[in-house]
DNA sequence: GATGAATGAGTATTCATTCAT
DNA sequence: GATGAATGAATACTCATTCAT
C-alpha cells in the first residue's frame, strides 16, 4: 500500500504522478521499470517516491489493485440485470464493457494483462487466480448456456469457454489495429473509438461467429 | 546476424550452444537472459558469445528468425495439397499443425510467443509486422473461403481472420493446461502428448465452433 | 550544543527524549543511529529535532559531554575526602565508583566506552583527550602514590597509571560477564547487582593485584 | 572467499589492493567502509571489485581472516618452547610477541581489533568466539601458573585471567601513544620502534607489575 | 515552535560489453 | 579464434538535512 504521503498529495500532483507511474508500469515490464526514469519524468526527487511508496513493488501493487479494482467496476456497471435471457446477450454486454474498458483505460487494461503475462512479483498462486479469472467466469456462463439450451450440448464445455475467453481477450487489440487508433489518442477520447457504428459492428460481427459456433444446430446432419 | 566465427563452428559445438541458447531465451525474458549465465552454462568464455554474436540482441534476433522460419516450415510441410477442397479442411490442418509445433518445439514456440508479448529489442512496425504475420495467411484463408462458399459472405472478413487467430494462437497454451501438461515434459516426447485422442478431440472441437460460427447459415432466420 | 529550544522544553518532555537518544547512541554505532528511528521512539517530527540540535553530530556531543559531567561528577561525589592516606585506599574507592557508575548508569557509560572505539566524528585530537582523560587523573595518583611511598620508585610511573587505568576501563564489563549480567538488568536495578557480595570480591582481587604488583618490594633481592 | 581473480592478480597489483583495503577496514567500521571510496583509491572499476570478491562480506571476512591467521603464525613464532620454566616467563614472551604483533601489522591488528568491538557481519558465536579467544588462553596460563606455584592461589584465577588480558590487549596502544609514534610510522619501520630500549623498558615494568601482583606473597604480613 | 514532505548525495551490487593477452 | 579480467553506467534503496506550511 502506498504510503499516507502519497494520498495526502494535491490530487493536481497525484494524478500527474499517477499518470507517469500508469505509462512507466504499462510501457514497460516489471523489470524494466526504472524508478530513476520515473523520478526524473515526475519531475519529483528519488526520496521522494520512496516517501510515497514502500519501494517499487508496494507501487506496482498498487496500479495492479487499481486496474482490477477499476475493471470491475467499469464491467459491474456495464452488465445487464441478471435477469436478461440468453447468454450470448451476456456475452455481447460483457464483450462491449470489456473493449470499452481497454478504450477507456488503455494503460490499466495493459498493466493487467501484463500481470499475466510478465515476470511480476507476484506469488505464482496470485497470477494464476488472475490469470483464471476471467476463464472462470466463462466457465460458469457456459454451463448456464448449456442448461438454457443456448450452446449445443455436444461442445466440450471448456473448448467454448476458451472461446468465449479467447474473443474476450483479444478482440480490444484487434479492433484498435484494425481501426488503426493509436493508444496514445485513446487518452482524451476513450469510449469516443469505441462508439463509432465501425467498432460496434466489428463486436457485433465477433459475436456473431461465436454464437452461432457455439449454438445447437438444426436437427439436421451434417459433416 | 551472427557472425562467420558462428557458423564455422563445428556442427556439434554449435548445437550445443544453439540449444542453450533456445533454452534462456525460451525461458526467459529478453531482459532477465543474462550473458554470463549462457557462457557459464555452455562451458565457453564470455568473449566467444561476442566473436560469434554481435550482442545480445543480435543473438535474439536470429534465434527469433530461426523460430519463425522453423515453424513457416513445419507448418508447410504439414500443410495439404493447395488442391484440397474447404477452407476448414485446411484450418484443421493448421490448426492441428500449429499445436504440433508448439508441442515439438517448446522453445521455439515460446520464444516467437514473447516476440508479441515481451518487451523486447523490437521496433514497434517489426513487433506489429511479427503480431499480422499468421493475420496475413489468415486473411487469405478468408478471402478463399468465402470465394468458395465456405464462409458466409455477411461476416467481416477481418473478424473471421481475428477469429482463426485467436484461437490459433491460444489453442497450444490452452490443451496444454487442460490436459496439465508441463513444458519440461515436451522435449522428449513432443509428438506425443498431442497425439492423445483427448488432444485431438478437443481441437476438433474447436475447430467445428469456428466451422459452425463462419460457415453460412441455411436460409432460415435464427437468433 | 543543543539550541535553546531544547532547554526550554517542558522538564518531562526533555527527559523523555534524552532518555530515547541515550539509549540509540548506547545501542548503536554513531553510524547506525538513526534521526528517524529517535523521532519516533520519541514521538516528535524530524523538524523538531533538528530544532533541539544543530544535527545529529550537535546531538551526540551533548550526550557525551553528559556522559563524562555525570561520570564525574558520581566519581566525585564517591570520593573520600583527599585526605585519606594511602593510594590504594583511593584506587579502591575509585574502582568501587567506576564500577558502581557503569552498574548505574549503563548507558552514559556506553556512550562514553564508544567515544573511544567508535568511528566516532570527532578530531583525532579529541579522541586522544578523551581516552587520555582518566590517564591524567592516574597519573597524578601515582605520583601522589610514589611520594608516599605506597609505589614502588622504580617503576615507570606511566606503566603504573597504565596498569591502574587498564583495569579501571574494563573491570565493569568482565564483571558484567562474569556473573552474567545483562545489560538490560541493570536499568532497574544498578546498584543492586554491584553491593552482590561476589561482584565486591572480584573488585577487592583485582585492587589486591595491583597493589602487590605496585607496593614497593621488601629489601629482599628479586627474579 | 575472495575469487581466484584475486589471487591471479600481479603480485604487485595485489599488493596495491591490498594495502588499502587494509588501511580502509583498519581505519573504519565495517559499516563505515565505503566500497566507492576503495576503488577510487585503488584506481580500479566498481565492476573489478566484484570480480576480485563475491561481495563487501566476503572481501572483510577475507582480511579478518588474514589478521587472524598472521596473528597465530606470528606468536607461534614468538613463543619460546613450552619448556620453558615460570608462567611469567610466558608471559613476557607473549606481551612482546603481541605488542610485536600490533607494531609490525596495525592495520592486520586493527582489524581484528573491531572485530570484537565493532559491529560486524559476524554471527554473535564467532564473535563471542573471539572475543573469548585470548581470554581463554589466560585462563589456562592462571592454572598452570597456580599449580606451579607461580601464582599465588588464594587470587580469583579469573580476576588474574583478567589482569594478564587487560594489560595485554591494551599495552600496544599505550605504548604508540607514550612514544608518540604515529601509525603511519609503523607501516615502514614496524620491528624497529618496539626494539628500543624504551619500549623495551616500558614491557619489562608492565610484566613486573603483574608478576608482583599476582606472585605469591611471602608469609608475612600484608595490607 | 512544531510539523513532516521534499531533497539528493550516498549505499552496495549487477551486467552487457570491450580489449589486452 | 579463444579467453576472462576490466569497465562503468545502471539498478533499487537509504537517510541526514532542509524548508514551506
Amino acid at each position: 500500500m502506498p504510503k499516507d504521503t502519497f494520498f495526502n498529495l494535491s490530487g493536481e500532483k497525484r494524478q500527474h504522478i499517477l499518470n507517469i507511474l500508469l505509462e512507466e508500469f504499462a510501457e514497460n515490464d516489471y523489470k524494466n521499470v526504472s524508478v530513476a526514469r520515473i523520478v526524473n519524468r515526475a519531475g519529483i526527487a528519488k526520496g521522494s517516491f520512496y516517501q510515497y511508496f514502500e519501494d517499487k513493488k508496494d507501487c506496482y501493487l498498487y496500479l495492479l489493485g487499481l486496474a482490477m479494482q477499476e475493471k470491475m467496476s467499469f464491467l459491474r456497471q456495464s452488465l445487464p440485470p441478471d435477469t436478461t435471457p440468453g447468454v450470448f446477450h451476456t456475452l455481447r454486454w460483457l464483450l462491449k464493457a470489456g473493449v470499452g474498458f481497454e478504450f477507456s483505460n488503455p494503460w490499466l487494461s495493459q498493466i493487467s494483462y501484463r500481470a499475466v503475462l510478465d515476470d511480476v512479483p507476484l506469488p505464482e498462486e496470485t497470477k494464476a487466480l488472475i490469470r483464471s479469472g476471467s476463464m472462470q467466469y466463462f466457465n460458469q456462463l457456459v454451463q448456464k448456456g448449456m442448461k438454457e439450451g443456448d450452446i449445443a450440448p455436444d461442445i466440450d464445455p471448456g473448448v467454448a469457454a476458451f472461446a468465449f475467453n479467447a474473443v474476450f481477450m483479444n478482440l480490444g487489440s484487434y479492433i484498435m489495429e484494425r481501426l488503426k487508433i493509436a493508444p496514445s489518442s485513446l487518452l482524451e477520447n476513450g469510449q469516443g473509438a469505441l462508439t463509432s457504428p465501425k467498432a460496434q459492428t466489428l463486436i457485433d460481427d465477433a459475436i456473431r461467429v461465436l454464437e452461432n459456433g457455439l449454438a445447437p444446430r438444426p436437427r439436421a446432419a451434417e459433416e
